[in-house]
DNA sequence: ACTAAACAAGATAAATAAGTCTCAATCCGT
DNA sequence: ACGGATTGAGACTTATTTATCTTGTTTAGT
């Protein structure tokens, strides 16, 4: 069961340093996906949605780079995800039906629509500060740091 | 939102289409995908596994194909998924963690558990006989038929 | 004004998933 | 025993996602 895609646990991951950062000003696309171990060039592309959702705001040249623009109580993380992948339109049918609303259901419909439900309450209940407060509290669990490099003794 | 694969999807028409026509021997793989409107060939491949984890007996040659072992009541869609996409491995960290235990969770751990949790037990609560009995009730449902051809008066 | 530093945007490449093709192995019916 | 019909298994193609590269545009500092 994938989820989210990789590009929107980026899209967290690098959302989160920058609420962090909220309010020291500009901060480089390259030192955040350093940081965070995400590849380089590839964090611009993902950013991107991110500024034209006016959730980051982004200055180009020397001293430039991109800071949040909302305070971190006011992003979920739905509205980060959903930047990345159109949640809104994704959120389909479990058993791939092309036509499942409530006339016209699948046998899953019901129960399908309660998980997806909740599954989006959460990303829509959870904002960047509960994250963050979460990274303060409990910093040993590593996140949003670089995903550790696979040390398996693993042939 | 993705929640299985496609060809989970594609193995769950499948095996209720062979749920429904239990007790009537053997039914064409050919059959079965033009009856579903799934990729002939394609189908094949997603037959196997299911043959290799004991839900499906197949034959070869002339009047061979494929039919159930257990009756419907007995076979859960988690058993059909699992044998596509390996999910008790695969159920990882929402947020890419590449270790997200109890002890070094995420920030999303507790929550996303018991979203992911609640997937799998509706995966594990519903049989095959409960989507055949549901396909009955609402045959107008069109399920496990072919996915409607696009219709759509968009250019 | 000039230059270095940064994002923006499009083309390209690599990795994975989805789908096709070919041929071998097997089985039934005659 | 033979021949056609069917699954089985692997190589191959196509589509999608993920990642990189290259070039252009903007900005700050000198």
């Amino acid at each position: 069961m994938q989820a989210i895609s990789r590009s929107s646990e980026y899209a967290i991951r690098a959302m989160t340093f920058l609420a962090q950062k909220h309010g020291q000003g500009f901060q480089l696309s390259r030192d955040v996906a350093e940081t965070l171990g995400i590849p380089g060039p590839f964090l611009g592309k993902i950013l991107q949605p991110l500024v034209l959702r006016g959730l980051l705001h982004s200055q180009r040249g020397r001293s430039g780079g991109f800071r949040m623009i909302h305070r971190p109580t006011e992003v979920t993380l739905f509205q980060i995800v959903d930047a990345q992948e159109h949640l809104t339109a994704t959120r389909k049918c479990l058993l791939g039906q092309a036509e499942c609303s409530d006339e016209r259901a699948c046998p899953m419909h019901e129960y399908w629509d309660n998980c997806s439900e909740s599954f989006l309450a959460l990303l829509a209940g959870t904002t960047l500060q509960n994250v963050v407060d979460f990274c303060r509290e409990k910093p040993a669990s590593g996140y949003p740091g670089p995903t550790p490099e696979d040390t398996s003794i693993l042939p």
